[in-house]
DNA sequence: CGTTTTCTGATGTCCGAACCTCAGAATGAA
DNA sequence: TTCATTCTGAGGTTCGGACATCAGAAAACG
């Protein structure tokens, strides 16, 4: 609160350089007409001080405003319902740093709406957060919007070919191995059959999941035997009758995985044939499903990524782009979480 | 970076409300002077337009600084390196944004020790954060620090009782159950003898994650047994020797969880005895030694709590509390992290 | 009714940096 | 030495809110 503590301002720096306070700006802003040496001076003068510019009076100055779109899935699961919460609750923070935050919600599936939407946005914002469908119409139109100067960032779902600036997200081959790892260590050395499902192979996440869960499983784990991967499209509906009909017809099933959404279909099916306390089952995402199936031991480990972190930290890294403020980059690294019943928040 | 997007500013919020600037500026800085009736209509104007103070003219319009300082423990265990650098790291964010932190080193074992240093801070910060010792003396001389106006956060260690601010840390009950459910379900249903080295049960972290595991193991883990508990000071060598003589004398022990510091002995005895491939080991605390473990197979899993994320989440709530200002206090909890091989940083 | 008290408006300064202009100084080239 | 071309200094304005002061208006009071 002290008003005594005197920061350290660009005045100050001027003055232990020799200089005007005009051309110490200069040389900061880097703008033209300062001789080298004097530039050098200036910086020179910059570190002896410890000069930090003042954050709010940057800003301030700059007065400018940044307007975001966030491109979210239509259809509602419950981590995008999740996401698209915290995505409120980011542009509520958002709002008093001079930048604003709107959501697009559109069908992700469907690579041309995408990216007919995505092109949409050229010269409407000055960044976009897309969870990205990994298809070339859509990479292409991830690469007009940064050509035309949007500073784009992928959400939970990558496009690595894209020129994006950033990918906020797990990574899910290290997912779908630590889900693998999981269900190895917890079938503790039985022999069995495991069975997998998946939203759609079309989605690069579900993709990458499935891929490092098979790996580890073939490689270090033989007793499993890892059953064809079926697709769930999401549905509760459909992952209920996918893991009915995997409990009646494999009768040595001993775990399951869900590499997308619909965790509810499958303790249903779990419950209904009476096996939540023998089968393993893993799945991703925390909710407020998942967390009752790990309390009752349904479920025995979620890995998440955490939504609220996630919108957050997209909007840091649009934020500090368009501002040219330095960014924490450690800070944006997304966990792959593991929840067990005993570390829920 | 559109400067045509004009932002909701006071002077909106007055016009909207028929009152001047400065009525608008008496009712939301609390100040005297104004009607009811007449700061209701400015309190239904800032509803009206969704008014957000602009946060970096709010921080510059106070033009206050605020000082932090930081109590870590001077015995140097890796944990504590690591949490001393990502302080050094905050600090540097936190210059940029008017607030300084001292770090301040005490022997946090001597309680006498760390309650004078605290008690000397008084009038010299607006704020401190501690790696607490749970202990009347120190309870008492946080509380001497909060009511002389400075907000007390404690950090990885609480001492619930006392008036501190806020605790940055995990629970560390749920810390120890979660690596009591690893072990039970690593060891794969085996029979045999479970080792337990914590630091010191002075500590009040390390006393409740002893607490939180062999409850669980107790109750449902009945094939394990958990030894008597071993101090070993967080030291490498007394872990080792502590492991060494468990290794040799209880030949049924089937895993090893340490609470404290110390990773490294342990993982050489274990190399020692040629067990890394069937002891489970579980410990605390992600650093280039436990992530080396966990990788050549000697650990299992690493429980963890992010020392970036605690560092910036005590400075956070420490400005935040000082300037008034609003805090997201999601993005405060800290998670109790699971690393295994797989999902490594 | 006048008078006191309580409100309200007008106006200003300040915070620190960004960005601008213009005059004058220093420097280089001819 | 002169003239053109860089540099540099001095000064101002702006951003939006915090905080202060003072005059005048409205309300409450006797």
């Amino acid at each position: 609160m002290s008003r005594g503590v005197s920061r350290i301002t660009l005045q100050d720096v001027a003055r232990e350089a020799g200089v005007s306070l005009a051309t110490a700006d200069r040389v900061l802003n880097g703008r033209a007409g300062v001789r080298g040496a004097t530039a050098d001076r200036v910086r020179d003068a910059v570190a002896r001080l410890g000069y930090r510019p003042n954050l709010a009076a940057a800003r301030l100055a700059r007065g400018e405003t940044y307007r975001f779109c966030f491109v979210l899935p239509a259809g509602a699961n419950v981590f995008m319902r999740m996401l698209a919460e915290q995505v409120a609750n980011t542009a509520n923070w958002l709002a008093t740093n001079n930048a604003y935050i709107d959501t697009l919600r559109v069908d992700v599936f469907a690579p041309e709406t995408l990216a007919s939407a995505l092109e949409g946005l050229i010269g409407r914002y000055d960044g976009v957060a897309v969870v990205a469908l990994d298809h070339p119409r859509v990479r292409a139109a991830i690469d007009d919007l940064t050509a035309s100067g949007i500073a784009v960032v992928t959400l939970v779902s990558d496009v690595p070919s894209s020129h994006r600036l950033h990918y906020v997200g797990i990574d899910n081959i290290a997912a779908g191995r630590t889900a693998g790892t999981l269900i190895g260590r917890f079938t503790a050395g039985r022999r069995g059959a495991v069975g997998l499902i998946v939203g759609t192979p079309a989605l690069r996440d579900h993709a990458e999941r499935q891929f490092g869960f098979t790996q580890v499983l073939a490689g270090e784990y033989p007793a499993l035997k890892v059953l064809a991967a079926q697709e769930s499209l999401d549905e509760d509906e459909r992952t209920e009758a996918i893991a009915s009909r995997l409990l009646r017809e494999a009768p040595d099933l001993v775990a399951l995985y869900n590499v997308g959404a619909g965790n509810r279909g499958i303790a249903a099916a779990i419950s209904a044939a009476n096996r939540a306390s023998d089968l393993i089952f893993i799945g991703h995402d925390l909710t407020e499903d998942t967390s009752r199936f790990l309390l009752r031991g349904v479920m025995d480990a979620v890995i998440n990524q955490d939504a609220g972190h996630q919108s957050r930290s997209a909007a840091r890294v649009l934020l500090s782009h368009c501002a040219g403020e330095p960014l924490l980059s450690e800070q944006e690294r997304i966990r792959i979480d593991i929840f067990l019943r005993d570390n829920l928040p």
